[in-house]
DNA sequence: CAATCGATGATCT
DNA sequence: GATCATCGATTGG
């Protein structure tokens, strides 16, 4: 069985409804840039007119513009002077909804991804990484997921996310909106090296 | 293990 | 001039 006959790219339909509603229904998901892919598992929803946390929330700007944007297509900006981040637009047209991919857990092209990274662990558990390893950059600001090299898709096998809680949580490196629950993310599998520090997390079996 | 800090440049005040 | 939807190295307990 040929494994793109498991995989159904996401519509614009699925993008089009707020940013809080797409979040939770990404994790799982398969990102695919090119020959890399990953699955999502940690994202953060932003809602630009009451989030006083998100890029749009003082209004439109050359930097949020694709933001404002149709659904369906990637906002990518750069931040602390040597990081990118990706972005989902999400909901309609003039509304600056986005939701922020966080963490993916590598499947395909994992050798580009260390040759990018420079390392070969810590691939894509963070947003600047995972744009780093997936070569996501400005270039890519306002592309469509909906057709193209840059997608997402439902993929049914294999998939090692079935059965995995997901978990909410405030969001994390924001100073205004902190306490917004609008952070979801995957439960680590057993013996998961890869997500981020959790308290009491130290076990060896 | 956790907490702190420097890098580095676009964007906003 | 300050801030920043971060990362990785370093420092300290």
């Amino acid at each position: 069985m040929r494994r793109e006959a498991m995989r159904h790219r996401l519509t614009e339909e699925f993008f089009a409804r707020h940013s809080t509603v797409v979040a939770p229904d990404l994790i799982g998901k398969l990102l695919v840039v090119g020959e890399c892919s990953g699955r999502i598992t940690e994202v953060e929803a932003y809602s630009g007119a009451d989030d006083a946390a998100s890029h749009a929330y003082r209004g439109r700007s050359s930097r949020n513009d694709v933001m404002f944007g149709p659904a369906g297509h990637i906002y990518v900006y750069f931040t602390y002077g040597m990081h990118f981040c990706a972005n989902v637009v999400t909901d309609t047209v003039g509304v600056a909804n986005a939701v922020l991919l966080r963490a993916i857990e590598p499947i395909d092209g994992i050798e580009q991804m260390v040759n990018r990274r420079g390392r070969s662990d810590n691939l894509t558990n963070g947003p600047g990484k995972l744009c780093q390893a997936l070569g996501l950059d400005r270039s890519d600001n306002g592309a469509s997921l909906l057709s193209g090299e840059i997608g997402i898709y439902d993929d049914s096998w294999p998939d090692r996310s079935a059965g995995r809680a997901i978990v909410v949580s405030p969001r994390i490196g924001i100073t205004r909106a902190v306490d917004f629950p609008w952070r979801w993310q995957l439960a680590a599998e057993r013996n998961e090296r890869n997500e981020r520090r959790r308290p009491g997390g130290s076990r060896t079996p």
